[in-house]
DNA sequence: TGACTAATGCGAACACTGTTCACATATAAT
DNA sequence: ATTATATGTGAACAGTGTTCGCATTAGTCA
């Protein structure tokens, strides 16, 4: 990216730590994230494999790093629907909700790397920080943002949005749905699915209970 | 299980097929689905790590075997909901909805193991089989199967279903939420939430579009 | 029964992985 | 200039998936 191809390399690389995250970046969008290396993020950068430990305590740390720069890929690619939707005045919760879904699209690899709990320290404190500012878009999405709340709490209607978004998007990514669909007829999916789900999101008072549906 | 501790232990192990899928299981449920390894297996059953390739060309064949038996298990635990919800007259989808969260949180790595393409065949016969049995009963819950339909394809409400469902279960699993929360009050905020959806499956004539609401 | 065949298990080897540690080199501070 | 500190190196280690020729057993059928 920048210019690994120095005609000297000097003895120091001067950015390793960031240049190991394009490392991960792009050895997991060409051949999938099981396939990411400590030595072959190395080999790419121009580095020896032991010098990676002078800024990653581990392959975990490494991943961790990586999962929070995706966490705030993805929030930014959600600010940006929201502010979109805001000017032109159509439904926010819609326009994030799909946004989150194409990212997944997009980038599987990332999207796989921000959630695997057992490859990455999920308690990391700037993955937590990038974890909670992501779901507060979800949460502001379709309702006023309240601010003092906690980060860690959610409405039932707050929990349903995040989940049949986030599940789609995994049921796109890891699972059987809509296989041999291009990502464009995915996204069309998506968006009926986020339309079936605008009546749980309206007013109790709008929809009275049905008793032969009451759960 | 059987009778790993025989006195002459014999040269052929006689199940060493399922036996494999077994240490799998065990493996996976102590230490987690990444630690699960091949030699590990193989040390566990009492044999030696390259015989296990006799029975599976690989270890991500395994692993995908370990998929398919953790989908039947996950099926049979749907449709025992489901009988149950039908014997006391209560909601189908609710029950089977509930069960299906219940398994990913009471077993996380066989949950995890059912949908990580990047370790299994996703392709693979019984595998592919064992997902769609598994579609059909989230189809079959909140609406009538029929029968002769395409198991790859669904409607926007059935996707809904599926998908909330499966994203709660990734977001319990693999997620920042109620990390700090016991498994029964999980499944109380997962009854929530399912409860919320309702009024996205009443018939459409129950719920007119309101303006300021549409998506 | 005995002999042949197919199935199943084994041991040694290979390339590759993450990780460590003593050492080399460059930068910053005094 | 002389330290101290940060950063990169090379060789080594144990552990991994996988292969291959060989050993052992079970099954088949004269």
């Amino acid at each position: 990216m920048s210019r690994e191809q120095g005609q000297k390399k000097p003895y120091h690389h001067g950015n390793l730590e960031e240049s190991l995250l394009n490392a991960v970046d792009e050895l997991a969008t060409k051949f999938g994230l099981e396939a990411v290396t400590l030595r072959g993020c190395a080999k790419l950068v121009g580095v020896s494999p032991s010098s990676a430990f002078r800024h990653y305590v581990d392959k975990r740390a490494l991943l961790t790093a990586f999962a929070t720069r995706a966490l705030h890929q993805l929030s930014d690619a959600m600010t940006a629907a929201e502010d979109r939707a805001q000017r032109d005045g159509s439904n926010a919760f819609h326009a994030v909700g799909l946004a989150y879904i194409e990212f997944a699209l997009e980038k599987p690899a990332f999207f796989r790397a921000m959630w695997r709990e057992e490859t990455i320290y999920p308690n990391d404190e700037k993955y937590v920080a990038a974890a909670n500012e992501l779901s507060a878009h979800l949460k502001g999405g379709f309702r006023e943002t309240i601010e003092d709340e906690d980060p860690s709490s959610f409405s039932a209607e707050e929990l349903l949005a995040w989940s049949s978004v986030h599940g789609l998007a995994n049921l796109f990514v890891d699972g059987p749905v809509a296989k041999d669909k291009s990502n464009s007829e995915k996204l069309k999916k998506a968006a009926d699915m986020i339309r079936a789900l605008a009546p749980a999101f309206e007013t109790p008072e709008a929809t009275p209970p049905r008793s032969e549906i009451d759960l």
